[in-house]
Formats: C-alpha cells, structure tokens, sequence
RNA sequence: GGAAGGUUCGUCUAGCUGGCCUAGGACACCACCCUUUCACGGUGGGUACACGGGUUCGAAUCCCGUACCUUCUACCA
C-alpha cells in the first residue's frame, strides 16, 4: 500500500529518436492512468541527451502524439539537454566524494577486453583497471586521453526492490561493472541523467518498459551513492509483433500518429492499448475515465503481449457506431476531400456518416463508403448488362415514373420499391440490385430506400432515365 | 555464453489466498438465423492450462527440474 498522503508523481520519458511509437505509447498511458487514478501528477521528459540521434521533428512528434491520444501532461515537457549544469554539479560531487573516477582506458582499449573476455566464455564487463582501491596503484595518466567518469558500483552483495508489476527482482552486484557516467566531453550519459532527473523531480513510481529491469539495479545504487529517497518501480513488459519478435517497421504501422492517418479514433487505440497486457475482469470496451478508475499495476501481466491489428479494428469499430455524427463527419471530411475535393453541401455529411458508421471499421473505410453521396460512380458495363434485363426494366421504367413524382423520403422510396415489387411479381432484389447499380455505380451500399433519400431525388430519376434510355435489352 | 523475467484457445486475456474449471470472456475462424446487396446484429461450434516430476484426498493454481520465448549484456536511450 502507498501512503496516501504521499502525492503520487510518476513520468513519461522518451528520448526523441523518432516518433512515438505503439510501446512508448501504452507506456505512457500507463504511466498516466497510474497518476490520473491516484490523483497525483504526471510528467513528461524529453531524454535527448544522444545529440547523434535526437532531432526537434522528433520531440514535436512525440508531443503531437501524446496530444492526439489526449495524454496530458500537468509538468514538462523538460529537456535533459537544458539541465546539464546539474549534471555536471552533480557529477563534480560524485568525484569530489570518491564514488565516481575518471578512466583513461579508450574506447578500443575497452572493447579489446571484452574480447578477450568473451573469447574465454566470460561475462564482458569493465575490469575496473582505472577503479581506485586503498593500496592500489593506478596505471600511468597518459597523454592526450580526455577520460570518461565512471561511477564506482559496489563490488560486493545485490540489490533487490519489489517492482510494482514483476515482484521481487534481485541482481547480484557482480552482474554490474563501473558503468560510464559521463563521456570524454563531459556530457554525462542516459543512466546518470535519468537518476539525477527521478531524484530532482521527485519521482514517486518508475512506471517503463522492462528493457529498463537491467538499468535498475544500477540507477539504484547511484542513488544509494547519492543519498537519495529511492523510487518505487514498475516494469511493464514489451510488445511484440505476430511472429513474436520485438515490434519493429517490419510489423506495420507502429508509430502512433500513422493510426491518425489510416483512419482510428484516439479513444479505441488506447483502449486496445489498455487491454493488451491488461485486463479489468471480461471487460473489453471502455473508455478512460473508467480505465483510470479501474487501473491498478498489479494486473498487468508480466509477460510480453503481441500486437493484433483485427482486434484494434475492431475495437475500432464499436468506438465508431457509439461516436457523435457530426464529430465522425468532422473527422472523416479531410479523408474525403483529399480523395475526391471539396464536398457539396447536400446531402449533410453527418446524416450520410449516420447511414455508414456501423457498417465500416476505419475513418478511410467510412470515407471510401461515402463517396459515392458526393460524386458520380459510373456504373460498370458488365453490371448494367447484368442487372439491365428484359425483365427489370420495364418495372424499373415504371418505378422512375413513380419516384419522379413522390415526396422524396425514405418511406415513400420505400413503398414505391414494394409497390414496383408487388406490380411486376420480381424478387426484391431484382428491384433493389439494378437500382444501386445505376444510382450509386456498386453492388453494395446501406438499404436502397436510405441510400437513395440521400443522393436525392433530382438525381436519381435523372441516372435512371439516363441509364435506362441507353439499356440495350 | 551470462543475467533478469516469462509460458492458459491462433491472438488478448479471466482464473492464480488449491476444490464452484469436464477452464470463462473478447478478437479471428466455421455454421446457421436475420436480410433488399454488403455489412451490422443474433445463435451455435471447434481449439488452450509448455513438458516431466513432486506436495495434496484434490493443482491451471504450491515446489523442483527441463524445454522454449522475451529483454538486457554500449562512451544508445
């Protein structure tokens, strides 16, 4: 049990390598539902200490996504780059002490040994050549080397902590070397900023992707070393792509902002993102309010998940028939107008939304569908011969008669189809077919009474008497 | 190679203080129903406790071993 009184601070940390991608984002998520369900705050910090891979496109990508998703931040977003005076205090501290030391062994130097070291069947690690010991004499400073800083780990014992989602975990000191804590330039590394960062931001829970476990144990004992409250940690595990391996480019979309783009609503891709990995009893379909409320870190399961796009459609899917027609026409007007420009007045696109939501799975889906209410599908050749015959059309002649002077409704269209049904002793769907065909150019729309109140009546006597004057029977 | 974590239907999972589990739900799949096409919806169906030992009257649930999976093993984060 956390101490209530003490005000929960969790953070969200990536590093702007490139967008925000599907494990980041259920990282976040999590992250934030922990603070959101605890009323505590929740912080963003941009790690981009790597100048090599960091780009601004990147921080504003992430930022973009983090914002579609609607996962708000109430402090940051915070650049490492902007704190590097604390760092460097820090580090100056950590030497002046003793618990950290410069090491002039270079790059090749260092991976020389690990050669050899793995050529024997050992663990490769940092032998602690430059590490100084009461007694011990240190190799001659030379030349020219600008040394790295290292952090002096302890030689002896482990460090155990009770993580939130895996439960105990305890690493033996003997597994970590004196790892890097700053490069020859000065420039202090990922390991080192990201414990200065907790310990400055207060951070109560350490809620990351369980790449991180192996960190742990090191950002612990820096900590430790620092004199530091330590935080408590929570390792939720990866995503996993069909085959089974990591998520990659290789397993489609991953980055969040491309789900944008293919057409899913923010709230049904987080809710997938909620479900995977977790689960609320059977519940499968709910929205963040009651995922916040429900939210615990126990529940999360301690082994990786895989991605199942079919099931985010879905998902999808069931967001779409609940959401607001005339948001869905908001949001499904951009997709249409870049297929086919701008869209007539008439008929209402939220009324044509209305007709197509339940049948679709995606924004493009819907707009692909939709089209057809706002521009011209000239019906194919072989489908006009095929439902054009010496049978249909002479009902069909009778049956624009009828439509060129009824009240332009759905029920009215309705009972004329039945009627024309009724007179000419054909199937429904002798009637139905040839009149999809030639009002909306495909075999498959919503129910023809609907589909044709909303194409409009000037305009479908106008294809039928078009169409029907050209049929060759 | 070493370390850490994991292993319930094809996938996500419920269950994991042992008996209510001949293992539940959802996606996907198949069949049927509905139907004015395609969908939606409804009903039904098949498929899972990795393997081997143990503890116990009784194990998916506890213990041990094996196999397999994932992650990490950077002057990347």
């Amino acid at each position: 049990m956390i101490a209530q009184h003490t005000m929960i601070r969790t953070r969200f940390a990536p590093s702007p390598t490139g967008y925000l991608h599907i494990g980041g984002a259920r990282t976040a998520l999590f992250s934030w539902a922990f603070a959101r369900h605890h009323a505590g705050t929740f912080i963003l910090r941009i790690e981009d200490t790597d100048l090599e891979r960091s780009t601004p496109e990147s921080v504003d990508a992430i930022l973009q996504g983090m914002s579609w998703l609607n996962l708000d931040y109430d402090e940051g977003p915070f650049y490492q780059m902007q704190r590097m005076p604390r760092y460097k205090e820090v580090l100056a501290q950590l030497l002046a002490s003793g618990l950290a030391y410069y090491c002039y062994a270079s790059k090749e130097e260092v991976e020389t040994m690990r050669e050899q070291q793995r050529a024997a069947g050992l663990k490769p690690r940092y032998d602690g050549r430059w590490r100084p010991e009461p007694g011990k004499t240190l190799p001659a400073i030379p030349d020219n080397v600008q040394p790295v800083v290292r952090f002096k780990n302890p030689v002896e014992g482990s460090v155990a902590w009770r993580d939130l989602v895996k439960g105990t975990i305890e690493i033996s000191n003997a597994e970590l070397d004196d790892l890097i804590i700053a490069r020859p330039d000065g420039t202090p590394t990922y390991n080192f900023c990201v414990v200065v960062d907790d310990w400055d931001m207060n951070i109560t829970h350490v809620i990351r992707g369980d790449d991180h476990v192996n960190n742990t144990p090191r950002q612990i004992n820096i900590l430790k070393a620092l004199g530091a409250t330590l935080p408590l940690y929570g390792h939720v595990p990866m995503i996993l792509g069909a085959d089974g391996e990591r998520l990659s480019k290789r397993h489609g979309a991953v980055s969040v902002m491309q789900y944008l783009e293919e057409g899913f609503l923010p709230e049904a891709l987080l809710n997938y993102l909620a479900r995977l990995g977790w689960g609320h009893g059977n519940e499968e379909v709910f929205d963040m309010t009651q995922f916040v409320e429900w939210f615990n870190l126990e529940a999360i399961s301690r082994s990786p998940a895989k991605f199942d796009p079919e099931k985010l459609l879905w998902i999808n899917q069931q967001y779409l028939k609940a959401a607001d027609n005339e948001r869905l026409a908001t949001l499904v007007r951009p997709f249409m107008e870049q297929q086919i420009g701008p869209l007539a007045s008439t008929p209402p696109l939220a009324e044509v939304v209305q007709l197509l939501k339940e049948r679709v799975g995606t924004l493009v889906e819907l707009a692909d569908a939709a089209h057809l209410f706002y521009r011209y599908i000239e019906p194919a050749a072989e489908l006009l011969e095929q439902h054009l015959t010496a049978e249909t059309v002479p009902a069909l002649q009778q049956l624009t008669a009828q439509f060129a002077q009824i009240e332009w409704t759905r029920e009215s269209i309705h009972d004329a189809i039945k009627a024309a049904v009724a007179d000419s002793g054909l199937k429904m769907p002798k009637i139905a077919m040839p009149l999809r065909v030639i009002a909306a150019g495909v075999t498959q729309t919503p129910s023809i009474d609907a589909t044709l109140a909303l194409i409009g009546q000037d305009t479908v006597v106008q294809r039928l008497q078009q169409q029907l004057a050209k049929a060759v029977i």
